[in-house]
DNA sequence: CCGGACGCCTGTCGGC
DNA sequence: TGCCGACAGGCGTCCG
């Protein structure tokens, strides 16, 4: 479910809403999430401790302690929302941190491919995070990188923007749709792409990660920022989820590849290739 | 080293 | 109405 924008909505909203506030407990309803939660680890570590920050970094929700950084994943299905401490918890609520205002920050996850993980003092140094590559949208991800990355590589171009060493937290709705934008077809090999490509779709990519932010994400079915509410971002989509609508461009049927076992619509004429 | 397939798990939807 | 397969926002691991 969730890609980068949708991250960085959560986490924008419970930057907002729960630093200063102090954890009271921790309760563990399930722990076997793609790892183990650390459940010892947390109820040793966080009553007393007062949240500092919440960061993001790729699609990992960083949750700053004077201890340590808690690291939550939300993998495909989960959602993170402050909720009030006495609402009964649903049959996918599967940790909760109770907060001193009463309220608690609730992770729910039906497929259960999420994941937290203890960080410790250093959290970028966890082995799921020290390989990430850049943040999209900084200044150290551009046309240029990309270009020098792309050499001798024959992977389709959409599979690679998803690799995480390339660029984090690009997932397969925001990769269509910046391959859209930036007019490149997903299937065609990497090293065909000359500067000017690479330029192209770096500045597409941020484009629609930061549209995409504005609009609080994208909810196709269930995602919610942590107050509830939903993104609006779908009704900005161009292609993901448009196989044989007509182009919102040039009205040709929309085709669709599937590339790593995923759906890779594009338009036959705005991204012609490979 | 590289690229691609697999598997984890639950829910939903379309076809018969 | 019920059943069954396909598919869904991610990603570590394994295999050729």
């Amino acid at each position: 479910m969730p890609e980068l924008p949708e991250v960085e909505t959560i986490c924008r909203g419970l930057a907002q809403r729960i630093p200063g506030r102090v954890v009271t407990g921790v309760v563990t309803r399930r722990s076997d999430l793609r790892w183990l939660i650390p459940h010892e680890t947390l109820v040793d570590l966080l009553p007393g401790e007062t949240i500092v920050a919440v960061n993001r970094r790729a699609k990992y929700v960083l949750l700053v302690l004077p201890v340590g950084t808690l690291i939550i994943h939300l993998g495909m299905s989960g959602l993170l929302r402050v909720v009030p401490g006495g609402e009964p918890p649903g049959r996918h609520d599967h940790l909760d941190i109770l907060l001193d205002d009463g309220y608690c920050l609730r992770l729910t996850d039906p497929r259960r491919f999420g994941a937290v993980l203890w960080g410790g003092s250093q959290p970028l140094n966890h082995p799921l995070l020290v390989h990430l590559g850049p943040e999209p949208l900084l200044d150290s991800f551009n046309g240029s990188l990309l270009h020098a990355l792309s050499v001798g590589r024959r992977r389709p171009v959409k599979s690679w923007i998803m690799d995480s060493r390339v660029v984090a937290g690009v997932g397969n709705i925001y990769a269509v749709e910046s391959l859209f934008v930036a007019n490149i077809h997903p299937g065609r090999p990497v090293h065909t792409l000359d500067w000017e490509a690479c330029q192209r779709l770096a500045l597409a990519i941020k484009d629609r990660l930061q549209a995409a932010i504005i609009q609080g994400g994208t909810t196709l079915r269930d995602f919610r920022q942590s107050d509830g509410r939903p993104g609006y971002f779908q009704q900005s989509l161009r292609v993901y989820g448009r196989e044989g609508m007509p182009c919102l461009t040039c009205s040709t049927p929309i085709k669709s590849l599937r590339l790593g076992g995923r759906s890779s619509p594009f338009c036959p004429v705005c991204q012609p290739g490979p």
